[in-house]
DNA sequence: CCGGCATCTGGGAGCGCTCCCACTGGAAGC
DNA sequence: GCTTCCAGTGGGAGCGCTCCCAGATGCCGG
């Protein structure tokens, strides 16, 4: 703005004709291309920095047919899932990897109608070079549309069904049972889950873990509490577990938010964590920390799960044919057990 | 991917030719432009339907030059600033607005110096229609790139310095020193405050309410302690405090995540909050509720920062010339003080 | 001394869209 | 009856870039 003289931004016309060259030239040597003397390569890079050119992207992206944009998809029929912390974190990893791969970073949040009409037309009419979807539930329609879309597609988190061809996931089964054979080994006995939707991949495969963990020690896992991986129905579901089962002494969550959502239950109950009942959660984002006790938790590498999704798209994008990645998660014991 | 069958994307011209038209009518058709046919019309959107059509963004773009995006640049030299849920609540709202107004959204989190390189590129060459601006601090270069960029800018928060022509803004001044004014009409006399990056207005706004506030009741405020809007700064700024001040027995604390950790070493030293300590913060996003005590604090409308940025922005775009608008906050009172 | 090859070079044809403009024909105005 | 007008129409010229290809130049070996 200011008193900008708004003067149209030069082309590459205009900086082939001050290099004293063609545009093919001019072109080439922009691109690093090769078939370019040194002398006119530098005659252009100074008519480049004299003009201040920038290329056009709309331009190059209509001749090249490549937008230079990545899109992280975000699907939810409610807005605020994407407030979780997590997808921050997501963020922060995927956009240092597209920066080094010269791409930008659109977002999506596919919460209302009017969005998810809009992610699809974006796969469709390749409004990005490459897409990466997250948090998509049990038939969602984001994910065949994906699939038929003539885009590359990375899925964060496996979705649920058959595993797509490129994915970059957690190991969220062997972090659960890693959390609950922890809580065994402590000595609890009836321990419970506060499980993620089960409508969704990390949900069942948590749940799983959990299960596993209970029928490798011999015992029987307790039916699961399903809540939907925010504070509010980990508080309400650790009600419900307690009314259900008053001598439960373990809970693994199926994420931090509904740990600390459990803690503030259990607090209100007068139950003494870890002393009469022990906490883990999964995610290690933090409010793990932040919770009184600190949260014994499931450290999961969310910026790099981020930063893997993002290379993966960059690999497809250049025509690679990488293969999905399971990342590892870490225990980690804090005070609430 | 799939199987799919990657047959080019039908263009324009074939639509108009399915339809018995010349490219110009079917352009208008698609526009809902004036000066076509009832029948034309509709037999224009029965072959877009057939063919599954989609317009070409990238021809659009370079014809219209508009290119249907919107960008929301993060500075900061740290990229796990953006890791702060603030920003995640203000992109639903700014996602949201822009969804309505049909503009996609980049992501720039300009930490690195290519990162801010980058932005400086879409800056020039218009990548995007409109560009939102957060997290400056005092002499960011971005600010003067946008000044002079020929582009919609509107800023998230004031910029230290002179007021940009847009930008909107919560009242900084005005909740911190409805939050000291509360915690000294508690009877607190010695109240000190945590206060924010004295390089961002933010940080100097809230330091000014909490001034005020002190003088207006005849107090001398004390030094400010600076942190950085975290929670370890927060914990550390804390400690720092008390051996200072040993006596204090209130503290305003710039943000919630500074509270939090204002706490974390209250417990530590064994005073209790808010017997012997009264705390309050700034933000009231999900912290607010988890820290132990739930804190006292001034909420601010952070989604709504997001949509009102998004939405002054589109009307910039749209040619008209909005007023920087300050949102109001409020005092929420929980066990902290 | 000339064909052959590699390196440069620039003209031109797109990429798929919008939009200006010149043209048509029928309704309205005198 | 004629002009005047305007909704409706399609041709064509861009938008700014890439990339193919034909031509030009220099240098080698035969």
């Amino acid at each position: 703005m200011a008193a900008g003289p708004s003067r149209r931004q030069p082309t590459l016309d205009e900086v082939a004709e001050h290099a004293g060259v063609s545009r093919s030239v001019a072109s080439r040597a922009l691109n690093n291309a090769p078939h370019v003397s040194r002398a006119k390569r530098e005659a252009v890079q100074r008519a480049v920095r004299r003009l201040g050119y920038v290329p056009h992207p709309a331009a190059r992206a209509l001749a090249t047919r490549q937008t230079g944009a990545a899109a992280l998809v975000v699907s939810g029929e409610d807005p605020s899932i994407f407030a979780d912390p997590f997808f921050a974190e997501v963020i922060v990893g995927a956009s240092a990897a597209l920066d080094e791969a010269d791409l930008h970073l659109m977002l999506c949040l596919a919460a209302s109608d009017r969005g998810r009409k809009r992610v699809e037309e974006l796969l469709r009419c390749r409004g990005a070079d490459g897409v990466m979807l997250m948090a998509l539930r049990e038939d969602d329609p984001l994910a065949r549309l994906a699939e038929e879309a003539d885009v590359p597609v990375v899925f964060g988190g496996r979705p649920v069904g058959p595993a797509p061809r490129h994915y970059v996931d957690v190991d969220n089964t062997g972090g659960a049972r890693d959390a609950t054979e922890y809580l065994l080994a402590q000595g609890r006995r009836r321990v419970a889950t506060l499980c993620g939707r089960l409508d969704t991949e990390a949900g069942r495969a948590r749940y799983r873990g959990y299960r596993d963990a209970m029928l490798g020690a011999g015992l029987e896992p307790l039916p699961p509490q399903e809540g939907d991986f925010t504070e509010p129905s980990g508080a309400g579901g650790m009600a419900a577990l307690l009314s259900r089962h008053a001598d439960i002494d373990g809970v693994f969550a199926a994420n931090d938010n509904m740990a600390a959502g459990a803690l503030r239950t259990l607090r209100t109950a007068g139950r003494s964590v870890p002393d009469d009942i022990a906490v883990a959660g999964f995610d290690d984002l933090a409010v793990a920390r932040l919770a009184d006790p600190p949260l014994t938790t499931v450290h999961q590498p969310v910026r790099a799960l981020g930063r893997e999704m993002a290379r993966m798209l960059v690999a497809l994008v250049d025509g690679q044919d990488p293969t999905p990645l399971i990342l590892p998660t870490r225990f980690v014991v804090r005070a609430s057990s």
